[in-house]
DNA sequence: CCTGTCGTTTGACAGACGTCAAGCACAACA
DNA sequence: TGTTGTGCTTGACGTCTGTCAAACGACAGG
């Protein structure tokens, strides 16, 4: 049995390794064309594979690489010293990660695998190295950074303006469009985060998320068990969170 | 919709604008030398000067520049079809309006000044092609576009972790730091934004954010005569935010 | 198979904040 | 100086969500 020492040898040409890459078109390298993809070889330095429960890398780590995920499924949170904690996103294959830790050269949360997960790791300064070279990139890291501003942003306003059950119809549905997006159903899926995790994300306790899901079932928009979600009735949801409450 | 005519004519020489301007310490040149400030010559297209309560860019408008703020106060916020209205942050000097529009190549949210301000307009593709030369100024850029995502994400903690009063004080806090660091007193300072806004971005109703701001003058912690702020007690609302509620 | 743990569900209750309403302060303006 | 409007304060009350507690199912380990 071979333990992995640290960041475990592949056996993946890293050279090629976008241009192979079936999410190449979800991820960093969007819409380049076959040269750029010639002038972005060695973007990625290597590949890591976490396992359930491991760090990607913790709050306080020295920023040195952001990650893409190629397999797997990650959240983010932060532990303030008072005890304060809070899960500030959850990330699937495709998406980035790391993108915080840019302005202090720390990261400022921590990144925890879901589910055993695969990464690919971009060191920062070889990413600024090559955006200089190719505009395209340049633009499209550019694009992932806002696209994380605008996310945030709709958290703040799920946070700031809705109710339990807006905030978890608002987060179903995007789980929902995200694994249509990636190839998946829309209407059934498996949850990664347990009710607590959920919970931390949407400012609400776990009860409160339970209960809701509970009311979602009684109401015929889904079904519930355990973990796995199977969503009925996606325009119900989509009433619930589209209406100003009164 | 109320857009502003044209751009006003500015006596301005722009070939110097950030050298000459004393922001630059806070804003996207910070730690340039002598012969980058030559390069980013240019970077600045325009200056534009807002009336209190007129838009800089509506929610929807194709997204071309940035902008800096060069005096004044603005708030942005996004208003949803279905009526929910919310204040995603306000910005002094110094700091960079319309990052989220880089995402979707159109303007997310709706900036609005707050007080007579003045702006420096930034075309985002000059911007984009002179952070390909100028090495720092990429750098810095990205540490602009990571800073605002951290901002949100402690955005997020508060509105996903705190209560009101606790959320109050942080505001405070954090405005009065940002007035520190500008030249101005941490202590004393006058709100330009109403309590319906300071509400509105802390996810609370402005008769919440009005009794706090009764309970803290109540206790000592502060003095607040319609939108004039004096801080007393710093510490005490410190341990207010740094204190986990049992 | 039993047992402990963890995640979840559900109920009863309490408290923080929202809602509604009235009245006040201050500024703009006639 | 009076009038009007906007923003603010304060009170009474309702409700959503948090808190505390009990019990259940799934799963892992002994």
């Amino acid at each position: 049995m071979n333990k992995p020492a640290t960041i475990p040898a592949t056996p993946v040409n890293l050279r090629t390794a976008c241009i192979q890459c079936n999410l190449r078109e979800l991820c960093l390298p969007m819409g380049l064309d076959a040269n750029e993809f010639e002038e972005i070889d060695g973007l990625i330095a290597a590949r890591r594979r976490i396992k359930r429960q491991q760090h990607l890398y913790h709050a306080g780590d020295p920023f040195e690489a952001i990650y893409a995920i190629r397999i797997g499924f990650f959240k983010t949170d932060i532990l303030t010293e008072d005890g304060r904690d809070q899960v500030t996103g959850f990330q699937m294959a495709g998406e980035i990660l790391g993108l915080d830790g840019i302005s202090t050269d720390r990261h400022v949360c921590n990144a925890v695998a879901l589910e055993d997960s695969d990464v690919c790791l971009i060191p920062f300064d070889r990413l600024e190295d090559i955006s200089r070279r190719v505009e395209p990139l340049q633009r499209q890291f550019n694009r992932f950074m806002s696209r994380e501003i605008v996310r945030e942003q709709s958290i703040m306003m799920l946070l700031g303006s809705m109710r339990a059950e807006e905030r978890l119809a608002a987060f179903l549905l995007n789980l929902s469009q995200r694994m249509q997006l990636r190839g998946y159903s829309a209407s059934e899926f498996n949850l990664r985060m347990t009710r607590e995790e959920i919970g931390s994300y949407l400012g609400l306790k776990l009860e409160t998320v339970s209960r809701a899901f509970s009311k979602f079932q009684e109401e015929q928009m889904l079904t519930v068990h355990q973990k796995h979600i199977q969503i009925l009735d996606p325009d119900a949801l989509r009433s619930l969170v589209g209406r100003a409450h009164l």
